[in-house]
RNA sequence: CGGGAUGUAGCGCAGCUUGGUAGCGCACUGCGUUUGGGACGCAGGUGUCGCAGGUUCGAAUCCUGUCAUCCCGACCA
């Protein structure tokens, strides 16, 4: 491709829009546009890009057996209300972009695929003769993001590759999620990406074991916990780890005190002069379940440790039905004006204790007039704590469990995970930290949707069973996108040679000179021949013009048919190392074509 | 939804406090010089000042409302 004529802008300064490097990039180099928040234009470099993605998913998912297939985007609300699904997905903060026909029919624009992929199966598979199957799509999916962010990290449209399997077993299961596993970090290590496959919730999907693919990134939204013996590695939001011991208590004895000013962990130790590890917190939360019950959770942990309110939440889901709901719509820490509309007076904040009493929530429809009350172990196994008196300004120290105070009924785990903390599998590691890209996410999802949507075949007994499914998902743009973000200098862009829109560039210094121009179209053309995507900069710009572009934009290998063509050579320039040499006309080919070849490959 | 901010030329911004001619840099067009690291000179084009209402002789500027976008939290590939 010719640069004079293609569409090809790039800009000096950076996009106020943008925040991270490779958003800025990415709109800097003309690979992408903002249309609308969470919206972008897909420009010919980034189209090129996302294809090679493509590709290499798509050769990844067929060598694993999987079908690809194209599915609507477009879905009926039936199917969403079917699988029980629909008002998660629509109502309160839901994802789903939902809309009505001209017959007043309501539809959802496609998050995912699982209702579809089900009802698919349920009409075309009657036996296990037919299984395990496994079908997979690349396609735009759209979801309401609350907030869009970072270009094509966080769109409200964006391209993905999901997958869903059907099995007999969770057995037949548990190979195609290894199959997954393995052709994901295939695709990963092909796109140059470094990546760190981790333990996962769950979440909103649903099933049992889960599995996230991480590409390394100080931007990530995402932190990741691991042990430096590689043997364990998890989302801070799944991580579990044997927290530090806590302090020996310095109150031998019980006593209510006075303790002004001291609403937080860090005040009321330095007033005391004791240890966080001597405190039970005490934490509220606001839940409301798709019913539109609203419950008030006390959460009861060691003071020097946080509540994972992904945990809570699993807790919460498990409970909904003591409540009448099937699932949790929010979960939050109610602020002021949340918590005028139940309290029946004002809350001692800051001096809460785990039994503070019920009459504290007015008598109202839709609201549990009983706080769910949780403790998490590190505080079931104080002694002689500190916690607040349900006073202001007034906690008690010295207390305990059974005595001065009840020790609530559900103890469970609620504890974040932190750097710093022992690994649960091995006492000598110790957790560290990193920030890490969600690019793909493999799930066994079991029976929920089967299940719940009647899809079932009949095995070798002639019984009728539902289907064990699992599903498996890579944010292709997300993945591109991501890509930048762990490869660029302060220059520009440095793409992986197996991604890049091209794989080299020939650059003309001074398009008036008939010799450079004339080696170079040679170039230009024997390389194409030869299979090697190449640009062609003829614009009629100065030489650092084309320099400055070429490096922005990140193609691998740049030619310059320049100064040196007097000694019968040209200039090769490696974009990753910035390394350049003269290389003999006639030779020049062969070799860039023997570079871009063993890139890939590795 | 809660907290913070911003809307002025294709992009980045100033002007607003103290109301009166809409400005700068980059980009764009033409001519000339320059020609291997985002050149220089001269000339030129470009705006419903986010939108609606109000105050005023007069509003980018003051007031009210509204919409949009971005940043911090909950959601996710």
């Amino acid at each position: 491709m010719k640069l004079s004529q293609m569409l090809f802008v790039t800009l000096r300064e950076n996009p106020a829009e943008a925040e991270i490097p490779s958003h800025k990039l990415l709109l800097r180099a003309g690979y992408i546009r903002r249309i609308g928040s969470g919206i972008y234009a897909y420009l010919p470099f980034m189209w090129r890009v996302l294809q090679k993605v493509s590709q290499i998913v798509r050769e990844e998912m067929n060598a694993t057996g999987a079908q690809e297939c194209l599915l609507p985007q477009l879905q009926p609300s039936e199917l969403w209300k079917e699988s029980g699904r629909w008002d998660t997905y629509t109502k309160a903060e839901g994802i789903m972009f939902a809309l009505e026909d001209r017959q007043g029919r309501q539809l959802g624009l496609g998050p995912t695929h699982e209702e579809v992929i089900t009802t698919i199966a349920k009409e075309m598979i009657q036996s296990y003769r037919q299984l395990p199957i496994h079908l997979y799509q690349i396609q735009t999916k759209f979801r309401d993001e609350i907030r869009p962010r970072f270009g094509l990290m966080r769109g409200r449209e964006f391209i993905m590759k999901d997958g869903y399997s059907f099995h007999t077993s969770e057995e037949s299961l548990k190979k195609t999620y290894q199959d997954m596993d393995q052709a994901y970090r295939n695709i990963l290590t092909r796109c140059g990406l470094k990546f760190r496959a981790v333990e996962a919730d769950s979440g909103a999907i649903g099933g049992s074991g889960s599995q996230e693919f991480m590409v390394l990134a100080d931007a990530g939204e995402d932190e990741v916990l691991y042990t430096e013996d590689g043997k364990y590695a998890a989302n801070v939001e799944k991580a579990i780890s044997i927290p530090k011991k806590a302090k020996s208590s310095p109150f031998n004895s019980y006593e209510k005190r006075e303790t002004p000013k001291c609403e937080t962990i860090d005040k009321l130790c330095n007033f005391l002069g004791c240890s966080p590890s001597n405190i039970v917190k005490n934490v509220l939360y606001e839940a409301i379940f798709d019913n539109g019950k609203t419950v008030l959770i006390l959460v009861s942990i060691r003071g020097d440790q946080d509540v994972n309110e992904v945990k809570l939440q699993n807790e919460l889901t498990k409970l909904a039905h003591n409540y009448q709901a099937k699932a949790l719509l929010t979960l939050t820490v109610p602020d002021e004006t949340a918590q005028k509309k139940w309290a029946s007076k004002a809350l001692p904040l800051g001096y809460i204790a785990p039994d503070l009493a019920d009459d504290y929530i007015e008598k109202q429809k839709d609201i549990e007039p009983q706080f769910l009350r949780f403790v998490d172990h590190t505080a079931v196994d104080l002694k002689d704590f500190v916690t607040g008196a349900n006073e202001t300004n007034y906690h008690i120290l010295g207390a305990n469990w059974g005595k001065e105070c009840n020790l609530p009924k559900l103890m469970v785990d609620l504890r974040k995970a932190k750097a710093g903390d022992i690994s649960a599998h091995d006492p000598n590691q110790k957790l560290k930290t990193a920030r890490g890209i969600e690019v793909g996410h493999i799930f066994q999802l079991g029976t929920k949707y089967s299940e719940a949507m009647g899809a079932t075949y009949t095995n070798e007994q002639g019984e009728e069973k539902p289907f064990v499914m699992g599903c498996y998902g890579i944010g292709v743009s997300r993945l591109a996108q991501s890509a930048v973000e762990q490869s660029y200098d302060k220059d520009g862009i440095i793409f992986p040679v197996a991604i890049a829109p091209y794989h080299a560039i020939v650059v003309v210094p001074n398009i008036s000179d008939t010799e450079q121009m004339a080696v170079a179209e040679k170039l230009y053309n024997e390389l194409n021949s030869q299979g090697i995507e190449t640009l062609f900069d003829d614009r009629d710009e100065r030489a650092g013009v084309k320099f400055k572009d070429s490096e922005l934009i990140g193609i691998p290998f740049r030619i310059t048919t320049g100064r040196s063509l007097k000694d019968g050579k040209v200039e090769v320039f490696k974009r990753a190392t910035k390394e350049s040499q003269d290389i003999n006309i006639n030779e020049v080919v062969s070799i860039i074509k023997n570079w871009v070849e063993t890139a890939i490959k590795s």
